[in-house]
DNA sequence: TTTTTTGCTGCAATTTGTTTGCGTTTTGTT
DNA sequence: AACAAAACGCAAACAAATTGCAGCAAAAAA
């Protein structure tokens, strides 16, 4: 377990999911390295594993606000891991797709007029689309 | 024409787009209501209309940036009317999936800092999640 | 209007992303 | 170590989305 608490191991004991091989390879896999990953991109990464246990490993990781998914508007899921201490958005090019991350977010104050009106638990997704500089050229 | 240049068969025109019967019909049905709906949503109101032509009619219309395409993590796709004068988003109810509009937005000042940063072009994607007073019973 | 061209549509088949059932293996617990 | 519960691999099933093609309707040209 690292210094920070943020190992793997920790994550999925934290959340009480079982310590396996794989989880640990998916979750290690997201958590050191920082963009949004399909299901493919995912599989590729962990050594002799079924796409069906990829995810399911990911919809168990959703489900325990572990990972977040991210619609980029290509009908591929993308998931990435949610660190509650950096959050951020993303800017994808409508060209090259390619992902940036957007650090600030003005959301929190919006959430918080959500929750005023009723509703509990509120959380949000936003994505930007812009052509990017290179592809400008 | 109405009175505000808003038929679908001035949209139609604006975007270049042929003013088939079809096409017509989809436009007036996504301009005339206001949630975002499926492909099969908008396939049911359609009056003898293939699932193909629905995709390709809504795909034509994504791409002329007559609708815009909204993800509610249930890996269904689904569009609604892109109306320029009333820019807004969502709050979905995670338990009820009812959809409700968020009519404020900061992020025009992010997408200014985006452009600022070099990006053209740039739009967003934006959706809440929660669960509504309804639900919370 | 008539002709020509362009591009939309229906149909059926296909591709692709995701889920499920089931027998086997691994994990966590006593 | 023994056991129950859960996860895994495999293959099949499913559903959303796409594509090829022949026929047809809309737009442009004559």
């Amino acid at each position: 377990m690292d210094k920070n608490n943020r190992s793997s191991t920790y994550v999925l004991k934290q959340a009480k999911l079982s310590n396996t091989k794989i989880r640990k390879s998916i979750l290690e896999f997201l958590m050191e390295n920082h963009g949004p990953f399909s299901i493919d991109e995912i599989h590729k990464q962990i050594f002799d594993c079924d796409y069906a246990t990829v995810y399911r490993c990911i919809k168990k990781f959703e489900e325990c606000a572990i990972v977040s998914r991210c619609d980029f508007g290509d009908n591929i899921s993308r998931y990435e891991y949610k660190d509650l201490n950096h959050h951020h958005h993303h800017i994808i090019c409508r060209s090259c797709h390619k992902i940036s991350t957007v650090e600030y977010c003005f959301l929190k104050e919006m959430e918080k007029m959500l929750t005023d009106q009723g509703y509990k638990d509120v959380s949000h997704a936003l994505e930007f689309f812009g052509i990017c500089q290179e592809c400008q050229n």
